[in-house]
DNA sequence: CTTAATCGTGTACTTTATACACAAATATCG
DNA sequence: CGATATTTGTGTATAAAGTACACGATTAAG
């Protein structure tokens, strides 16, 4: 034991890319840095690791704090710990990100005081630390899952429409979907509830409501069932010589 | 600077799933302990990070000091971090898994005085500390990777058949294929390159020999093209009420 | 020369992916 | 109240990919 004690050590934070969809528009919330380094850069959200506490459970409380949302989708993605990533000393960071329902988000008291703002992803430029590094990893990995697991529900509210759904996974994959194609395919799967509601206070031909039947999805997997999403638009084959 | 020294801090390491392939069987290499905690088990190669040491190097270090072998195939898979699971302390550690050809296995003085032994994937019982469950976390992400990176082939030699290739490819997914359609799907990516040879000193008909052409690998991802084995056997469907 | 073992190959069928256009429904505005 | 603007919801034909399946050819050994 006193051998462990001399183990180098090092510390050790989780940071979280935190996914919203608004208007459209794929989101994530960053923080405003107060102090240095980086004082006055954007920043991912995040915190050292507590003594007695899980990794899954730290990255859960930042989220918590910062937005005041709890049992939300999170996932590992990616440990990051160059020896110069922090310029105050050795710092090891594990990267999750999670996915929410952005209407559920509360100023509180936490991410008033960090100056927490939504920001596109798209228009996001240079963060602190390797932060932009870390995003980038995560939304690769976001790309992927949201293919092959139904998560896109997670940033949607309960009730939604097709064309909703659909605009999400365009904004995730950074691609056009079919119209057609897209449904056909979501809705062979049986995953969705036809609510028999329509949309209200649209000034056009109201879409009907879904909800995602996770019951279902849960049992389907239990059969073998698995979630694939493999829509693109066209393919430029280059010739094989 | 000050206040950094202060934050809570905890040793962290990095454990090693060294995969490789053996007469149709895939292996992974395990150390018996010496000490304790859990002397005389088995466990997974691993080590602590050193102070000026970058993750994936100690990964690389960890491999190299055991096998001797360097420029190996290594990725990071996931970070297990619980708060007991290192009865000594709190330590984190960061799971890789790499793949080496077994015939470059040379037994080093690390692994001798550590006790190394090559354990068939289907064998391995109780293991030391969580590392069932990293094995696991890492053989898992093997199986997602092998249908989607020519990856196979850091496993074999460099001349090899196709029913060696697709021996592996079982072995991976516990799952058998069928030999006319593998080679169809695996010939019809163009990046097997036809070595003309015959293997020798069969006691039947020789195979020919092959090789896997990264160059044309790397040419074609620039193009666009993604590899992608999705060969199963038969689904079962079963009836969506 | 016979035997035993593995190699190498093609085709028909099923399933999945892709491309594509227009009438129906509603709110708004004049 | 009728015309206009907007978005919804739907089907079919074609192309590509996945799956099932059997046997003659080739070699070494005896």
């Amino acid at each position: 034991m006193s051998e462990f004690n001399n183990f180098f050590k090092s510390a050790f934070s989780v940071d979280n890319v935190i996914f919203g969809f608004d208007e459209g528009d794929l989101k994530i919330l960053l923080i405003k840095r107060g102090a240095d380094p980086f004082s006055g850069m954007w920043a991912l959200p995040g915190d050292l690791v507590y003594p007695n506490e899980d990794l899954n459970t730290a990255a859960s409380r930042v989220l918590e704090e910062l937005t005041g949302i709890s049992d939300v989708y999170l996932e590992q993605v990616q440990t990051f710990g160059a020896v110069n990533r922090h310029p105050l000393g050795r710092v090891i960071t594990v990267a999750y990100y999670s996915l929410i329902n952005i209407n559920k988000y509360m100023v509180t008291a936490a991410s008033f005081a960090q100056k927490a703002k939504w920001h596109s992803i798209s228009t996001v430029k240079a963060l602190a630390f390797d932060h932009n590094q870390i995003l980038s990893a995560c939304f690769d990995l976001l790309k992927q899952r949201v293919r092959t697991r139904p998560l896109g529900f997670e940033l949607l509210p309960l009730k939604f429409t097709l064309t909703a759904l659909q605009h999400l996974y365009e904004a995730i994959l950074e691609t056009e979907l079919d119209k057609r194609n897209f449904r056909k395919k979501i809705l062979s799967m049986n995953l969705l509830i036809d609510l028999e509601e329509a949309q209200e206070g649209v000034a056009h031909r109201p879409a009907k409501l879904y909800k995602f039947d996770s019951d279902r999805y849960e049992k389907l997997v239990k059969d073998g069932f698995s979630f694939e999403l493999k829509e693109s638009k066209k393919k430029m084959l280059l010739e094989n010589s």
